[in-house]
DNA sequence: GATGAATGAGCGTTCATTCAT
DNA sequence: TATGAATGAACGCTCATTCAT
């Protein structure tokens, strides 16, 4: 091949332009996430994107296969983060409900406090807008429902307590992601009181934990 | 005498009308709500609504100012009989937590069980689509809120206790609709469980209940 | 018939009944007159029209076939009035060239300065609309035209001269009326200056004057 | 190198390119220009003005931003180009009234006979329209009616004359204009004289000459 | 890889007109 | 005569997507 002498080792050009490649895609995205969250994901053209990105409508597409991959890639990125940043607070207290309020914690404090435009794709811009983006919010939320059944679980499991039912541990982990949803609707995109959100979510953390204890 | 237009009496034949009138805007919206449901807001066209109403375009611009409108309309219709559904059970049993749990009963059972495609609309059909759907949304959503919040701060008063902060009320409010929204879209809209959806709502109301009690 | 007892004599309510109809199809037309004049021709909805003459559409229908048919009753009506309102000037001063201008000042004086709304209906929502309507425009125009050819034709006889050629009277005729028109749009319709429009139309009066005795 | 990006210079096909673009612009101005005077601005679709140019609605609505704006722009693009035709005659003969004589003939001759589609497009199709479009008209017909206001003020400084009024000149400006407009009207739009509409300009430019001169 | 002109199906909306009452 | 709900053809316009360069 004329373009790449050797295969498997990269020259230097090509390694700037894969990371310059990437640093566009990100751009993209970034763009996007932010257009979306301020203007709605409808209200949000292919070329408005493309102008704000600096690039033409054409980059945008060698980039994306079309509109709805942009959302669903944002889901898909967005939610990685916010699991990655809950995760590892489960971990950090393993044995108890600790993580589970630390993971609270995190949420509103690490994540609504501080991305908001994030909240917003994923608790407005990304529901009802079509079958296959409602699968991939659909396959996030649940994941997150996992991780949480599955650390509720292990608090059982080391504590060796049993909840009221079987699926118990599952109805928890959708009212706590339901909790933590609505209160970042609530006082994230309908009232903005970001500066208090880290106060308020510490009463829904409170009120999780109660939840979860009383469901012993 | 022939028209009888004396005042306050209207013909039989005008009341006839009215009646006509108003069931064929009830026909249009009921046509509306389950097509938006099973399709989708936006994959909806005026004119397929038109066609399932059995009645032309212009007689649902005659009901109804734009396709937004159609929308609005069935927030604030189904938001009325939810609030009222669950509004009554409050006031069976005033002095205690009863009416809480009595309300999240009722919502799982007679609301989500009994009409899934109501439940489709307020709680995906209506996100994000646009500003001032938003806003009525929002509207909606704080209405019921307020009402959870007033239910709560009148148990308070009853039972002579207090919550932990001055907006725990409200923060117990938000938590609670939350996790009626997500157990509706889990449940029901993602997984198809709605046999289950009164056991499993069990649950939730449990949690909802151990989480106020431990707000105190 | 159950309805006249007599033909030919006519019952009081009878009268009464035409002449409230006659009104009617005055109130709508003077409506039309002043919303078309206002908005436009194409802005204006016959719902419009119907309300601000406190009727329904259907019956605005039934006195006139159609919109176009309204506009068309304009302009035979409005330049009725203004064929008139100039003919009776010639009149008054046959022989000689002063009821050329005697019409030119009473044009400018009695109709523009009085009735702008008539002209801007004439000179400006009249033209360009359909076929239709430009034909009844042209038949109207064309009638001033031929008044004002007619007029200078008789000037030439009693004063026993000839014009330049043939068509000179006819074209005198068409360039008087160019001026009248122009001196509407520019003076009443788009620059508002309908107190100078009595000095400004002797100005125009003046110049009319010159350009027919340059004719000869 | 490929590119060729080097400021300044653009490569061949660019500058082809960029020719192809505004030979469609005129293609798809043109077509809406014959369209629009056969049978009339709101009888022509936006699709049938697509087809004729051969190319898709999108690429209409690529070079102009609506219907109206075509109108806005056949107004602009034919309105220089009879201001350039009429203008360049004032020049030719500046000194005495020569140059009003040889514009009116130069209208009658090379516009009017020439290109009647523009003149209907001017005189009728761009007539009470909207708002949008009558400004622009205004604006034309303004601009004539000022070139010829200044022509005729720099005869009477050459000639040391001066007009009945200070503003004889403006006066005779608008009438002039209006004699050009009715002209064209009746000869060429209603009636099609177009053979004749030389020699009946004559003679309306000879009414012209003698009512500027009556003003002095 | 990048460009941006071109596409065209699809949409929401309007409004003059009709007609049963 | 008068009403006004109902009609539906027609329209302007959008915008995600493609592809020749």
């Amino acid at each position: 091949m004329a373009k790449s002498k050797k295969s498997g080792t990269k020259s230097r050009s090509a390694l700037r332009r894969e990371r310059e490649k990437e640093l566009r895609r990100k751009t993209i995205l970034n763009i996007a996430e932010s257009l979306f969250a301020k203007q709605g994901y409808h209200r949000t053209g292919m070329e408005e994107i493309a102008d704000m990105a600096e690039v033409s409508v054409g980059t945008v597409y060698f980039y994306f296969k079309n509109k709805e991959d942009i959302l669903i890639n944002l889901i898909g990125d967005v939610g990685f983060q916010l699991r990655k940043l809950v995760g590892e607070e489960f971990k950090k207290a393993d044995a108890s409900l600790d993580g589970i309020q630390k993971a609270g914690v995190a949420f509103f404090g690490q994540f609504c406090a501080k991305y908001p435009e994030k909240a917003a794709i994923l608790f407005r811009e990304a529901v009802g807008q079509s079958q296959e983006v409602e699968e991939h919010r659909k396959s996030f939320i649940s994941k997150v429902i996992t991780d949480l059944k599955n650390a509720l679980e292990r608090v059982a499991e080391k504590q060796d307590i049993k909840y009221r039912n079987t699926f118990s541990a599952e109805v928890m982990a959708v009212c706590i992601m339901g909790i933590y949803e609505q209160m970042a609707c609530h006082y994230l995109l309908w009232n903005d009181r970001s500066e208090d959100i880290v106060a308020l979510g510490e009463d829904a953390v409170c009120f999780t934990i109660g939840g979860v204890e009383s469901m012993v």
